[in-house]
DNA sequence: TCCACGCATTGACCTGAATCAAATTCTGCA
DNA sequence: TGCAGAATTTGATTCAGGTCAATGCGTGGA
């Protein structure tokens, strides 16, 4: 069921086939939302790990005075929260941009398939270790871009998560945000963001329109941002493979032949 | 040796004394840099995990123009990257910002200790988990807050983590940041720094001389800032053992009276 | 088909923060 | 004790981006 994340966590360690039974199998039911709904709200112990399966969410977190942030974008394949602890009191809200469908596992189920699968517990180490890396170039793309170069630097991390889970064509993607949604992203007023996005139209560096961005020369935007996707996919099987004396418990795993 | 790293651990989740003793003997050596080294590059394929025994450094990421942001400081008892996957391939740099003193554990006798022992294995998951909502938090600090707050948020940060770990007296700690760093820390330049600095001091929110900040009212410098810490620890030993159904495996591990 | 509401767009103006440049004060060191 | 380089402070000026307010446009629901 939850084939995107299968397909991104495979793309990262390689999963055995088994191992995709397991992940497969773990799920215990599947929740819809419609767009615009708060998911999990801040302060929630959660006891389970939702997947995305369908639509796109969000992470944010919002101040008494209104101010909001939103710290996160959620994809098919990605993960509402860590998948380690349980229950975890989450500190953030997750809310859907689209309808959304999730699938549901039970934190002690995960945890054990960790516990009898070496590969699987690598693969989420590994997964979370790419959100960590996503969170901190948030932090540097707010912090220290332009306006024009944190928007760019936004769409070319959307579009390339996307092409990653298989929900983008060559060079466009859908993009369900308001430009309020955009402004909340990367720190700036609607305003600015409308006229940013404006700018970068003229440039000729993208295309949005009825929600559909399109990015006709992605190196050109990628420069215009200082972009540089290495931190969205850190597995390197082949360095691993290469480089990792792998204790004894997870040989049997690890020589999985599923790398492709 | 890792005192810092054992106490901050045993802190969250309860450590046994085992835990603990073999937390001490996983430690292969230990380091020494002078302050201002570089002591992780940004690109290492890293092995090993290096623990923060003394001295203060930060991680920190930088543009091929040369600007910089400052990603996360680095206290005793911090980890200077994740401990689940070896190698792993750091996207940011970390620096030292005093003299310090690392211990480093090899990747895999950390991992075979998490195999081994479940408590160990969770100390490690909340603790990243920790680290993780610590750089949530920055995003949105930089994203939303305006200049005073997010100095005002970043000092509270400071003080709470180092009470933390026992390296603040009641209201003061030391700061070995320039000016310089703390823009590159929130986003802002040198001089405005500078007159915030001096507004806080001004509003008796704080006293920062010679590298030693005193905050003597920490309930109105949070309020100034928004600053809410309950992203600092994570950790509810009580409301695990009451709620968390764990695991056969885990239960041997989790039922240690180390919880005080 | 039409209406209403949310979203995008535009313009005028303001302000928080950056930049530039020059003191002044520390601090470590000889 | 004195000196050099670094860090802090100050002032003047500029500018990126915010705010306010109005208008235009698209879309989904009745």
């Amino acid at each position: 069921m939850p084939q995107h994340l299968i397909r991104k966590l495979d793309h990262c360690v390689g999963l055995s086939g088994d191992d995709q039974d397991t992940l497969t199998r773990l799920v215990r039911d599947v929740a819809w939302f419609s767009a615009d709904r708060d998911m999990i709200d801040e302060g929630a112990a959660v006891r389970q790990v939702s997947v995305i399966l369908e639509g796109r969410a969000c992470g944010y977190k919002q101040l008494e005075d209104g101010r909001r942030q939103i710290v996160a974008y959620l994809f098919p394949g990605d993960l509402c929260s860590t998948p380690f602890v349980f229950p975890t009191i989450i500190n953030y809200s997750v809310r859907s941009l689209t309808s959304v469908r999730v699938a549901r596992i039970e934190g002690q189920d995960i945890l054990s398939a960790m516990q009898r699968s070496a590969g699987i517990a690598r693969a989420f180490w590994l997964d979370t270790l790419a959100t960590a890396a996503i969170q901190r170039e948030w932090t540097a793309n707010v912090g220290l871009r332009t306006a024009r170069e944190r928007i760019a630097h936004l769409l070319c991390e959307i579009m390339t998560r996307l092409r990653a889970v298989g929900l983008a064509d060559r060079d466009s993607c859908t993009l369900p945000l308001t430009q309020e949604d955009i402004g909340e992203t990367v720190g700036l007023s609607t305003v600015h963001v409308n006229r940013i996005l404006q700018d970068l139209r003229a440039s000729g560096l993208i295309t949005l329109k009825r929600q559909q961005l399109t990015i006709p020369d992605f190196a050109a935007l990628r420069s215009a941002a200082h972009f540089d996707g290495s931190y969205l996919c850190h597995p390197r099987p082949d360095l691993d493979r290469k480089y990792a004396p792998v204790p004894q418990q997870f040989a049997t795993a690890m020589a999985s032949p599923a790398l492709s």
